[in-house]
DNA sequence: CGCCTTGCTTGATATGCCTCAAATCCATCA
DNA sequence: TGATGGATTTGAGGCATATCAAGCAAGGCG
């Protein structure tokens, strides 16, 4: 993750974590209470979303093993901008907030640490807003799909990529941008095209070239 | 702006800064340009957006005087995830990355001011993502409207509000996430039903709080 | 002074995605 | 094994917003 720390400090970083282990569906903090620390995942999945009044809710982003979460909440409004509930059963490292600002101003290291994934955070953000301003939903599912798949030699080897949805349908569509019904009709729409092959919580990805074709340019397959 | 800086750093700091004086219409850098620095707009105004490969612009954020753009970039991908152009003639003050990196380890004051800009910037992206997601067009210019309105005293007293919009109204449209021609009529609608007066660039505001309450809940007046 | 560009408005029409409703599938648990 | 509830799929229909196409207004400039 993105603690490559000073050694001394790190020492005294442990000292104040503490390791929490929390059952699948527990509130780790509601939308807008007080920012006390920042988590990181060791093992399970953390959602993080929002609700509008009305009670429609956005996934903002999942947070996997070897992820943080609620840096950024610390140091502005000390207010949580997201709700954050646990998918699986979690094991979770969190770091309370004071002992970050120690580090902070003491750890230059650190410091720079926490600026570039404060950084990589605001990067994603955009890239989010990207897409949901400038692309249509099939180009979203199509760029998700491929953005689960492994880096490197998915787009090598003209083998079929196998990927898991890190969770149930409904919450992935609605981190996508679309809702659950959407979802299930372009998934299919895909299948027919031949492009993927849709198994339960298991998508194979026959041709991960002709996908980010269609999460760039052209609708037309 | 976000320097309040140990004196000594920031004569330090002062000697690597460059003024730079840019007419209206300037690319400052395109998306996908390495990042060499930093800016902060002492006089004017700087548009950061995005272009779809079919052309179509998303304006990201409206960049003002006393305040900063492309720190982030500095740390993560190097790459700007956006463009920026100046909207008006500007004074802006470089800071090259250099001096960021430099500073953000030896001065723990502006380790935390940075950390704090960009926690600030991450929830207003967070912001952006959950009008784009949760709201509909008029809630998203009900809720601009309001927001251009000075902070305080605007709902105490009753009386009109005067704004200005800080760019032409296909700007504005596209930063709020709707066409120009939406936007256009969205604000006939409510001065329609009285709740606002356009006047070119400028628009009163006769009553902020129904302003609020069209901006969250019901779509009703 | 009239031309031309740029920005804004207005109308007519199209469409992508959502909403609502119901059926089906699946897993868990008694 | 059968029941119960959540997740998923599928269909029909509607709506919000985009798109396309003119028509105006306002500056800038020859």
């Amino acid at each position: 993750m993105f603690e490559q720390l000073g050694g001394a400090h790190l020492a005294c970083l442990a000292r104040q974590a503490q390791i929490r282990r929390v059952p699948a569906g527990t509130v780790l903090f509601g939308r807008g209470h007080p920012a006390i620390g920042c988590y990181a995942v060791i093992h399970g999945l953390v959602k993080l979303s929002l609700c509008s009044p009305e009670g429609v809710e956005k996934v903002l982003r999942l947070v996997g093993a070897g992820e943080t979460f609620a840096e950024s909440v610390i140091f502005d409004p000390q207010r949580q901008p997201a709700g954050a509930r646990t998918l699986a059963d979690c094991v979770l490292v969190f770091l309370p907030a004071a002992a970050m600002i120690d580090l902070l101003e003491k750890d230059g290291a650190f410091a720079r640490a926490l600026v570039a994934s404060l950084s990589r955070r605001v990067h994603m953000l955009i890239a989010d807003i990207e897409s949901l301003s400038l692309s249509t939903a099939t180009q979203r599912v199509a760029a998700y799909l491929h953005a689960l798949a492994p880096a490197c030699r998915a787009d090598l080897t003209g083998g079929p990529v196998r990927v898991r949805l890190p969770a149930n349908k409904t919450v992935i569509a609605s981190r996508i941008g679309v809702t659950k019904e959407t979802f299930s009709r372009l998934l299919h729409e895909l299948s027919a095209r031949g492009l993927i092959e849709v198994q339960q919580n298991e998508i194979l990805l026959f041709d991960t070239a002709q996908l980010v074709g269609l999460a760039r340019g052209a609708a037309r397959g």
